[in-house]
DNA sequence: GACGGACGGCTTTTT
DNA sequence: GCCGTCCGTC
């Protein structure tokens, strides 16, 4: 959502359903004849996509195609045809950054600030919107709050607790991703396959979750699972409340479709059931969100879903010159599950995509930051450069580097503003000023700043809370009246409360930030971090003085919360030049001149998880992520890897990514890495069988101190133990590892160890006791029925 | 109840 | 090698 400086919470009003201009009206007469400016602009393709306005309509928007314009022109088109009304128009991205460009662009290209397009936003913002309407057929009351991951987390905890359950081998956090996982594949507790429920605490999975969601209900609150799920169920549940907003949503358009899971779809498809008007955008090559629950069969399946979509292609791309485009597509090739798609370009040919070795990991960020120098020397912008990593454990060692040579760069997607400890406390403190009944924020910070609340006290409260089902902050009230806690923890809760009572008569005479400048105040919160020695202190201060100036934006108090529950990111401002550190799933949707593409090696990329955990379909999603990184680059795209990188301590040998050789050699040049320790064995023939040795990286007589450590180490089999075992999760894991849970008991057939039966499972990994090879535990994914 | 040492885990991340 | 969580001690 975007920060909309007024977020009516209690608009439950219809004005939306105006009537429709009747079609062939005056301004449709108008455009069939005058040509509207914004088409012109747009090329063949775009323009069949934006104008083939009724049915389904799938755009398969390839890289650097347009699709961002096509989507607003689409929009554009049609309010500006009089088809329908703003309200009567649904458009959901993933992002609020994604809404709140959308936003901009439609303002701009109908000239003004769009009004009414109330149904614009991201997923959940639009499910909490309409929850929040019919909050209590599904069991919430209309201001129900909603819990962050952390909350979830808290809340799990407690009731694993409450099960006599050991926190250590059944951890909340893994259960909050079992809970995540069901919701985003619309399972209701009732609903879980047996098999599954018994990944978690022997079988006590599905039980447990339908304890998280009584819970829930009785807390009010929703998580964002909730905010999609739950909004699925209110439309199965009640037909004449879907059949509103079918007849409300004439035309719906869905950004970035291979992101959708199965919730998602499920709940466009209901809403689409009437007049079929969707027009869904998006890349198949481009789903890199498969392990968040993304279905990419979504998109596979469109045209099955939606019998007579038109199927629109855009092929035709804008950023990339023709080498890195071509490099980027017979990468893409290797893929098997694809819609298919043929990118062009009408650029110059431009340069050759680099590939270069490194001897390790430092060597590749000297590299990268001499090539960086070289580039600024000869008049590029840093902001128009981009180093683009796997996992973000690799940026550290860029980090340090430009810290050494002085060169500015930012890192995108680092933690976010709103998930910052300090941020998180002073918004509880706000919180339960205004809801006294959001009993986790209420026990996030009635011990912070220490005040002798332990957590015996708290335990207390708790229990009183349950007992008599009241919220905490009632349970508080009613224990310090009595001679239940220790005199200090009562004294020092009935002063809290006192606060909070004080607090809360401010709300409605008070500016909202100045009441937030007297809580932080008051409560002693400020001065905790005032008196606190450690070097991020001032750091904090800082953001919390940034916290009450971004609430000016809004309103009142309840509208500010509202936007932070569901806009968890700050935009950084992008004034200064700088270069760009991010992960590949970061950089999704940018573009740079100059893209650098580090640690392409066997186990980092693809990493070695990916393919333990979903094998086959794990390696092409890693594979898209290639892609993604390649397509990010106008000009120059330099992709390297290093020999030795140093992981968790450890150092261990890799081999160049598989993704290097499968890049088609005509568009692809390598250069000798500069240093000293570089250049060996693989580099020199050119392209032989393989561009690089894999199979033996230690096939040399090089010989330097250094390297006689990596071959020692290598000989002794102390770094083969850490090595990717790749031919194994290429060639025996299956692609639907997850569909089909084994279950205690159950004869199954492994390639390397044969026949088993199966004695525990614990999620995706199995105790079997084989006939032959004994007892081991292996991955699901390796081991199949008979 | 608060603090400090030991222990384990460790890809990606939005809402 | 670093960070967050847990448990034991004062």
């Amino acid at each position: 959502m975007a920060p909309s400086k007024s977020i009516d919470l209690g608009d439950f009003d219809d004005d939306d359903d105006a009537p429709l201009p009747a079609r062939g009206g005056i301004a449709a007469r108008a455009m069939g004849t005058a040509e509207a400016p914004y088409l012109s602009t747009l090329n063949e393709e775009q323009r069949v996509a934006v104008e083939s306005l009724d049915g389904p309509v799938l755009v398969l928007a390839g890289a650097g195609t347009g699709k961002t314009r096509v989507l607003t022109t689409r929009l554009a088109h049609l309010l500006a045809t009089g088809r329908a009304w703003p309200g009567q128009v649904l458009a959901v991205t993933f992002t609020n950054k994604a809404a709140r460009e959308m936003k901009e662009r439609i303002g701009l290209l109908i000239g003004g600030v769009v009004e009414g397009m109330q149904w614009l936003g991201t997923f959940h913002s639009i499910g909490v919107k309409i929850l929040r309407r019919h909050a209590e057929l599904v069991g919430l009351k209309s201001d129900f709050s909603i819990l962050d991951t952390d909350d979830q987390i808290r809340l799990l905890k407690q009731i694993v607790a409450a099960h006599d359950l050991d926190e250590k081998r059944w951890p909340a956090r893994q259960l909050a991703s079992h809970i995540d996982g069901w919701k985003n594949r619309g399972l209701l507790p009732e609903k879980v396959p047996a098999g599954e429920a018994h990944a978690f605490a022997n079988g006590k999975g599905a039980e447990l979750y339908a304890e998280y969601q009584e819970r829930l209900k009785i807390l009010n609150a929703a998580d964002f699972g909730d905010l999609l799920l739950e909004t699925l169920r209110l439309f199965q549940e009640n037909p004449d409340v879907l059949a509103d907003y079918q007849r409300r949503f004439k035309y719906m358009l869905v950004d970035e479709y291979q992101d959708t899971n199965v919730v998602q779809y499920l709940w466009l498809r209901l809403l689409a059931g009437g007049h079929g008007n969707i027009c869904c955008v998006g890349d198949d090559d481009q789903s890199i969100y498969g392990w968040r629950g993304a279905d990419v069969d979504n998109i596979l399946r469109f045209e099955k879903d939606f019998p007579g979509a038109k199927v629109i292609r855009l092929e035709r791309n804008y950023r990339s010159t023709p080498h890195i485009l071509s490099a980027a597509s017979g990468l893409i090739a290797n893929n098997e599950g694809r819609l298919g798609k043929t990118l062009h370009t009408d650029l110059d040919k431009g340069e050759q995509v680099v590939v270069r070795g490194h001897w390790d990991g430092e060597e590749e960020a000297r590299a990268i930051g001499d090539d960086i120098e070289a580039l600024q020397r000869e008049g590029h912008v840093l902001n128009e450069i981009a180093i683009l990593v796997r996992a973000s454990f690799q940026m550290r060692e860029f980090e340090d580097r430009f810290i050494t040579l002085g060169l500015p760069y930012r890192v995108i997607g680092g933690p976010r503003f709103y998930e910052r400890a300090e941020i998180r406390d002073a918004l509880a403190y706000l919180k339960v000023t205004a809801q006294p009944d959001n009993d986790l924020a209420f026990e996030r910070i009635v011990n912070v700043p220490k005040r002798g609340i332990g957590d015996t006290s708290v335990k207390r409260v708790r229990e009183l809370a349950r007992t008599r089902g009241i919220p905490l902050y009632r349970a508080a009230q009613e224990i310090v009246e009595t001679e239940e806690l220790p005199a200090k923890a009562r004294n020092s809760l009935k002063g809290l409360l006192e606060s909070f009572r004080r607090w809360r008569a401010l709300l409605d005479g008070l500016p909202h930030t100045e009441l937030a400048e007297i809580v932080l105040d008051e409560s002693g919160y400020t001065e905790m971090w005032q008196n606190d020695k450690s070097p991020d202190a001032p750091g904090r201060l800082d953001n919390l003085k940034e916290l009450v100036r971004s609430m000016d934006e809004f309103e009142n108090m309840a509208g500010f919360l509202e936007h932070v529950s569901l806009v968890m990111d700050s935009d950084a401002l992008q004034s200064d030049d700088k270069v760009s550190l991010m992960t590949l799933h970061s950089a999704k949707g940018l573009e740079f001149d100059t893209v650098f593409l580090p640690g392409w090696e066997e186990g980092l990329f693809p990493h070695q998880r990916a393919l333990d955990e979903s094998g086959r379909a794990g390696l092409e999603e890693e594979r898209r992520l290639a892609y993604v990184g390649i397509t990010r680059a106008k000009r120059l795209c330099k992709i390297s890897f290093a020999q030795n990188r140093r992981i968790h301590a450890m150092w261990q040998t890799a081999l160049p990514s598989r993704f290097i050789d499968e890049l088609p050699e005509s568009h692809v040049a390598v250069e000798e890495a500069a240093s000293p320790h570089a250049g060996f064995g693989w580099g020199r023939g050119g392209f032989g069988e393989s561009r690089f040795d894999r199979a033996n990286p230690f096939s040399t007589g090089y010989e330097t101190p250094g390297w006689k450590r990596a071959r020692a180490a290598y000989d002794s089999g102390e770094s083969v133990r850490h090595a990717p075992h790749f031919i194994e999760g290429e060639l025996v894991a299956r692609e639907d590892a997850e569909a089909t849970p084994f279950q205690r008991g159950e004869r199954v057939f492994h390639m390397k160890f044969g026949y088993g039966t199966v004695s525990a499972v614990d999620g995706n990994k199995l105790t079997i006791d084989f006939e032959k090879a004994g007892t081991k535990r292996v991955l699901a994914s390796f081991v199949e029925r008979p």
